[in-house]
DNA sequence: AACAATAATTGATCTATGTCACCTTTTATA
DNA sequence: TATAAAAGGTGACATAGATCAATTATTGTT
């Protein structure tokens, strides 16, 4: 079960299985089941989340009611609402389980312990933060150079396995465009 | 010259004088005109930069000819080609001068070996990276969730010093629409 | 298995924003 | 200071993508 976590981290750095048996005790393990919430927008965020099993949307309502996706997390990837986790404001984002989930949850608090403590720690964190950094910049720049039909497919040569996982209603919610106009793409390009 | 980036981690961190001279030891001032380039696409990516004075734009030109900005950065700021400077791969975006420039270079491997070095110092660059993680973060939501009018005020808003000295050009080539666009939301607006 | 709820598709419009063309104003530069 | 170059504005038109409405799968629930 936390195998995955382990090799994400010996992936970055080298920890002995006490250490990372040190570093496991802080994460706490949870089950949702499809349709939970895992942050719910408004509330206070105590944690970030290691998806062990299963799939999850971050996602924002506007004004209009449209619902917007600012993220997936599946297996071995990380998901919280980061600005609340850090700057310990109320959620502006909502996390909600698309399958049955199962995640270890790691409080502000103990990451910010663990990392004070360990330097290792904190570098496998500093790169961690590095890389999701990157995956962001690379987000924005597609949706300011590319159109619907460039960003469909290019989310669908990233991610093959996870676009075949996800329903066309949030896949469309993730590119920014409406249900009928992915449909659309689709009827072209497939 | 210094003091600003002193500050920025004063801010962060508690560094004693001889700490942060021997921070400050590992860059490189450098001095550029209006027009110059700090990266260029297809080319290396040797550092990253705090500025002192002046002011740059990250861009990216599509295969339509129109360019998109993906950051400014003015005083205190920091700016490179993460990707690039992470991963050691060819740039893909391009930094200029908007103005004549003052800005500190820290190589890739200099910060790597600080952070080894410094548990504190590493602790450091951690914050700011899951600072301009949030920062992204905002900035994609915005774009998902936000015409180009309220796109337009959200950064009036959140910059008013720095919309004042930026071209409409580039501001449009930021928020995403075309330079005739911002000019008629501006009319309305203003 | 039957029924309700949700997801996906498709056609007919509507609308925000892009594009092109032209003009005015401001900023560099010889 | 004159002249060129770039920035900024505006009108007319084009278009990607949204919205609305109706129809057909698909999925979940008793």
């Amino acid at each position: 079960m936390c195998t995955a976590l382990q090799q994400q981290i010996e992936h970055i750095i080298p920890l002995n299985p006490a250490e990372f048996n040190f570093f496991l005790s802080h994460f706490t393990e949870k089950k949702l089941k499809k349709g939970e919430f895992l942050i719910r927008e408004g509330n206070k965020v105590q944690a970030d989340f290691f998806i062990v099993k299963g799939c999850l949307k971050a996602y924002h309502i506007d004004n209009k009611g449209t619902e917007h996706i600012l993220q997936f997390a599946v297996e071995d990837w990380w998901i919280t609402d980061f600005q609340a986790y850090l700057l310990k404001t109320p959620a502006t984002i909502n996390i909600v389980c698309l399958e049955d989930c199962e995640v270890l949850s790691l409080s502000f608090n103990d990451r910010e312990k663990l990392c004070a403590q360990s330097h290792t720690i904190e570098h496998f964190f500093r790169k961690k933060s590095n890389f999701g950094f990157v995956a962001l910049q690379k987000r924005i720049l597609s949706l300011l150079t590319s159109d619907a039909k460039e960003r469909h497919t290019q989310f669908l040569n990233a991610y093959p396995q996870l676009y075949q996982r996800l329903s066309k209603k949030v896949i469309a919610a993730y590119l920014g465009v409406s249900r009928e106009t992915l449909s659309r793409l689709r009827r072209k390009k497939l």
